[in-house]
DNA sequence: ATTATTCTTGACAGGAACAGTAGAGATTTT
DNA sequence: AAAATCTCTACTGTTCCTGTCAAGAATAAT
């Protein structure tokens, strides 16, 4: 019952973005560096993030990722939804998937009680994941006095 | 992040054991056949159970497993956590563990933000699944009007 | 135009965990 | 003594996770 690292790793992320926000998009380097992710990795959980709604990207020299919305409208919990797929915490129960497809269903029909507990726990812990925004994060971070760090593409004059 | 079978068919199995209570210990082969799940794997899953001392066994003729408190005091939380090892939905936080292993801390210590959200997480998850006894799953079942299966071993008579 | 930078896409692989199978043995009732 | 039942340990195939890698496409700067 382990979410995976792509929603851990996507989560902070997304955070170091919305915490290091620039004029200018954020690069997978700069990123990964901070975050102590792979690069190549982080470069396969954006594409998720992507297709989501949730970055949008520029190529090409001074190129990078930014949030596709401002800090407060994004949630962990879209975060989540889009790096793990689902939030379901088992697969005989039908829900809502990223991708639109058939979900398998419980071969005991509404005769288990059980799918009930898992539905329902699913929900609640989406409905938490739904109440932090990343500009949350960021508020946290302040109170906690992390160190934000200068963008280096603004530090050639010193 | 997926409760695994054991999880699923742990709750299930006691459930169905709750359900179909007796004067004498339910088998594993009735309760393999009612629930649909391999005995020798729900074997394995007893044997989780009863270690958390959740059940208790008797070899032999006539013996079986019977729950080892009423069911109005096991909880669904205690049942997930005696067959998933533990309930925390990362690794990288510190959490209570079946085995009391050392669990792996966060490699950047306090300064994670996103470890708060994880513990949280899990702990409203437990929360939630801590408030269902296999009473309240049994008294749901009645309500539902699902079907009372009587024991082979008094139907000798018939 | 050319070049360097950055994202894009798809393939691939080692390892761990999951889900189940199997066999030999211990215990208890009949 | 025999049959039924749980007990313990080991094994195995599959899937998913967690990356790595390579080649390509788009863009900005020169």
């Amino acid at each position: 019952m382990k979410l995976s690292t792509k929603s851990r790793y996507g989560v902070r992320a997304m955070f170091d973005m919305a915490y290091h926000a620039g004029s200018l998009p954020a690069q997978i380097k700069d990123i990964s560096r901070r975050q102590n992710i792979s690069p190549r990795y982080l470069e396969q959980i954006f594409q998720d993030l992507k297709k989501a709604g949730l970055l949008k990207s520029r190529r090409g020299p001074q190129g990078g990722y930014s949030l596709s919305r401002p800090a407060e409208e994004i949630t962990v919990k879209e975060i989540v939804l889009a790096a793990e797929g689902e939030l379901m915490l088992v697969n005989c129960v039908k829900g809502l998937r990223k991708d639109g497809e058939a979900p398998p269903s419980c071969e005991f029909d509404n005769q288990c009680l059980t799918q009930y507990i898992w539905a329902e726990g699913s929900r609640i812990l989406g409905q938490y994941f739904d109440s932090i925004s990343l500009k949350d994060l960021c508020d946290q971070g302040q109170e906690l006095g992390l160190e934000k760090e200068l963008d280096h593409r603004f530090m050639y004059f010193i």
